[in-house]
DNA sequence: CACGGATCCTGATGGC
DNA sequence: TGCCATCAGGATCCGT
């Protein structure tokens, strides 16, 4: 079987749910059968990695950014930091793969091997006995709600940013009011929303609330989508790497017109992060 | 508790 | 070509 590489070089909410999807399937009710740990990540293992074998897959969730790996006994969480991307190959199972310069964790089991790519390592793979354990909660516990959930509504939405008084694009970015909205999708929402990034969070209306709320879910929706589709693309296709980015309106645009009305697109920062706006689409 | 800044690490890119 | 500075998709931690 073919090797399927999803280049997950910008791992916000629709690459991790991508990612996901392209392995789920596949690796659902295999045995461990060893495992291989590179550098250290962010976060140590937490259990000794020989431990961890012949305990069987149950299935693969996402939280937010998070991938949990239900075992029959505990569950292992990854995360793709910023730079981490996740293969499965079912060759693996059987032949020599070496790891590369930045493949710091493999998990081999009876069905492929899942291996975790990560430059610049500050992803992680942690094991823990369940949902409810100190590590878990410290990691989950405070992740707002899903955004393609139906806990994704406008009362709550609108009542949470009430709270919060610093710019609209640092509230999103910081996942605890709904997760998934990383640096990209964050500017690309603003941008659909006709919202400016800097607007303090507690001063949006209820109407411009729903606004940014549709605009997250329909940016974040599109782009799972387009990473279902080039998934398939991949499958069929051997070898080829590629990205499934949405075309942006704003991101990494500076400089460049605004597709809606051809004003110059601008670029400032924000809580160290780069933000791209355009200034006459998006009002303060 | 909310906020802003520093921080982990490696690689790509651009100026000189 | 080399060297150096800057920047990059995340999110935790810490001081205020």
């Amino acid at each position: 079987m073919a090797l399927l590489f999803i280049d997950a070089d910008m791992p916000e909410l629709p690459e991790v749910e991508v990612t996901r999807l392209s392995f789920a399937d596949r690796i659902a009710s295999a045995t461990i059968s060893d495992i291989r740990v590179g550098k250290p990540l962010r976060w140590p293992l937490g259990i000794a990695p020989k431990t961890l074998i012949g305990r069987q897959v149950l299935g693969v969730r996402r939280r937010g950014k998070y991938l949990l790996m239900d075992l029959n006994k505990g569950l292992i969480l990854w995360h793709l930091g910023m730079s981490g991307s996740l293969s499965f190959s079912a060759d693996g199972l059987i032949t020599n793969e070496l790891p590369q310069a930045h493949d710091h964790f493999d998990l081999f089991t009876t069905q492929g091997l899942l291996r975790l790519n990560d430059p610049r390592r500050f992803g992680a793979v942690v094991y823990t006995d369940s949902e409810a354990s100190v590590m878990a909660q410290k990691l989950l516990g405070r992740l707002g709600v899903e955004p393609l959930g139906d806990e994704f509504d406008l009362n709550n939405f609108h009542k949470n940013l009430k709270q919060r008084s610093t710019a609209i694009k640092n509230v999103l970015l910081a996942g605890d009011i709904v997760v998934g909205v990383g640096n990209i999708y964050a500017s690309e929402a603003l941008f659909l929303a006709g919202i400016r990034p800097t607007v303090r969070s507690n001063r949006i209306s209820r109407a411009r609330a729903e606004k940014l709320r549709s605009a997250i879910v329909s940016v974040l929706t599109r782009a799972v989508i387009k990473g279902g589709s080039t998934l398939r693309d991949f499958s069929n296709a051997d070898g080829q790497t590629g990205y499934f980015q949405l075309e942006a309106n704003v991101y990494d645009r500076a400089g460049q017109p605004c597709n809606k009305c051809s004003g110059l697109i601008k670029r400032i920062v924000q809580g160290q992060r780069a933000t791209y706006f355009c200034a006459r689409c998006q009002k303060p």
